[in-house]
DNA sequence: AATCCACAGGAAGCCCGGGAAC
DNA sequence: GTTCCCGGGCTTCCTGTGGATT
């Protein structure tokens, strides 16, 4: 059988492309703003927002690659540090990271040792040392030279929610202290609010320059789609349509590129999976169904214990008989569940909440019946295999094995 | 037409943890 | 450190209800 991958790595998110269509625009801009220091100014701090998927950090790593092969020319260095503050996201942590890093370009632009003979330690650890101590050692690594260091905090908002907007002050304060190096911060984030949460000093001088990525829609997701279909699939194997189904998935899901190449490659794993040799929109379909089912069982992973435990009663009951499941069915086995596994007895009322939420959530549907004589209820229905539930249930082991859970003979009505 | 089931879901209030104010 | 306040999870008590049954 033909392979039908020539390489599926240009589908990822981790990959970076050379062309970026229909983000020219912001790439003029950001270069335009950026450049500065080629001229020999300092360029502006930069604040970058747009939804997930929409090309920010691509376009960034884009033309800070630009500005570094160019730099070289130029009557001062420039260099571009990216730092992702969903993992770097503690004031401490981004002063060492960057400490570290001006240390060891140091160490590389003069001599082995060159750092320890200044009087420089050789790392800073990531952890034990005064924040003020880190920050002047970082503040001298890089004043050491003359030059520009563009620092690029990916995912901001993250930072700022955790650690407030101290980091920022200092960096942003710090142009007026260096004698011989200049700093630009340049600021991606994908919450608007995001500017509420500064202080009005930071506010204005992170905001001096300002760009937004807008959404991409259905036909420029298609552009973007056929790129990297050219590159990563072999030539013929996806079949008529396959490319405009993901683009229009995609465009529904507020134009997100990520989600749209995510797509792309499940559907073509898929049809790898079936021994087939052409993707198909059927493998799309399949492949948009999985990716919900994935963030559905995310969603079961992440519920609270009283939560889960309903729903494995639903689970259970669906998985004993095929007669309607209603909500006193659901109290009574979640009432045993809590039992053998120790858990506190909420209320039916409670509970009734609970199946609200977990139908809200779209991971069960539950709809009111009157059967007349015998009373108004909810009929429920899983909404996602009971093995996959199960699954996400039991991972972190709250309960125990849910194997040796069982519901007692009584409740399984004829 | 009246009754009655098996709940739905609103209202009020308790309890507790976390953050702000003192 | 203490006090105050707020919001979320929860309970208690309650009224409401669609339609099979009487």
């Amino acid at each position: 059988m033909r392979p039908i991958f020539k390489n599926r790595e240009y589908l990822r998110p981790s990959y970076t492309p050379e062309e970026l269509p229909h983000r020219g625009e912001q790439i003029h801009q950001l270069a335009r703003i950026l450049v500065a220091p080629l001229r020999g100014e300092t360029p502006s701090n930069l604040f970058i927002y747009g939804k997930t998927g929409t090309g920010k950090t691509a376009s960034v790593k884009h033309v800070s690659k630009e500005l570094e092969r160019v730099a070289d020319r130029a009557p001062r260095r420039v260099e571009v540090v990216y730092l992702n503050c969903e993992v770097v996201n503690t004031q401490y942590r981004i002063l060492a990271t960057l400490a570290n890093i001006f240390l060891e370009k140091l160490e590389k632009r003069y001599s082995a040792g060159y750092v320890s003979s200044l009087g420089f330690p050789e790392s800073v650890p990531m952890t034990g040392w005064p924040t003020d101590e880190v920050y002047r050692c970082f503040f001298r690594a890089l004043d050491h030279d003359p030059q520009l260091a563009v620092i690029v905090l990916d995912e901001i908002d993250r930072l700022v929610l955790k650690s407030g907007d101290k980091v920022l002050y200092n960096l942003t304060r710090m142009n007026s202290d260096l004698m011989k190096a200049k700093v630009s911060i340049v600021g991606i984030s994908n919450d608007l609010n995001f500017m509420s949460y500064l202080g009005p000093r930071v506010r204005s001088s992170l905001s001096e320059e300002e760009l937004v990525f807008p959404p991409y829609n259905a036909l420029q997701l298609k552009d973007i789609l056929e790129q990297r279909a050219g590159m990563s699939y072999i030539d013929g194997v996806l079949g008529n349509g396959v490319i405009s189904l993901c683009a229009a998935h995609a465009a529904r899901e507020h134009g997100d590129a990520r989600r749209a190449l995510d797509l792309l490659r499940i559907a073509g794993e898929l049809a790898e999976r079936d021994g087939v040799e052409t993707v198909t929109v059927a493998h799309v379909r399949r492949g948009f169904e999985k990716m919900e089912q994935d963030k559905m069982v995310e969603v079961v992973r992440t519920l609270p214990s009283q939560s889960k435990l309903v729903l494995l009663s639903v689970v259970l009951l669906t998985e004993r008989n095929s007669h309607k499941i209603v909500t006193g069915d659901v109290y009574s086995a979640y009432h045993k569940l809590c039992r053998q596994v120790g858990l506190d007895v909420l209320t039916q009322r409670r509970v009734s909440d609970l199946i609200s939420e977990l139908d809200m959530l779209g991971i069960i549907n539950a709809q009111i019946i009157s059967k007349g004589r015998y009373g108004r209820t909810k009929e429920i229905t899983l909404n996602i295999s009971p093995i996959q539930a199960r699954a996400a249930v039991q991972e972190e082991h709250p309960f125990g094995s849910v194997e040796a859970l069982s519901l007692p003979r009584q409740l399984t009505f004829a």
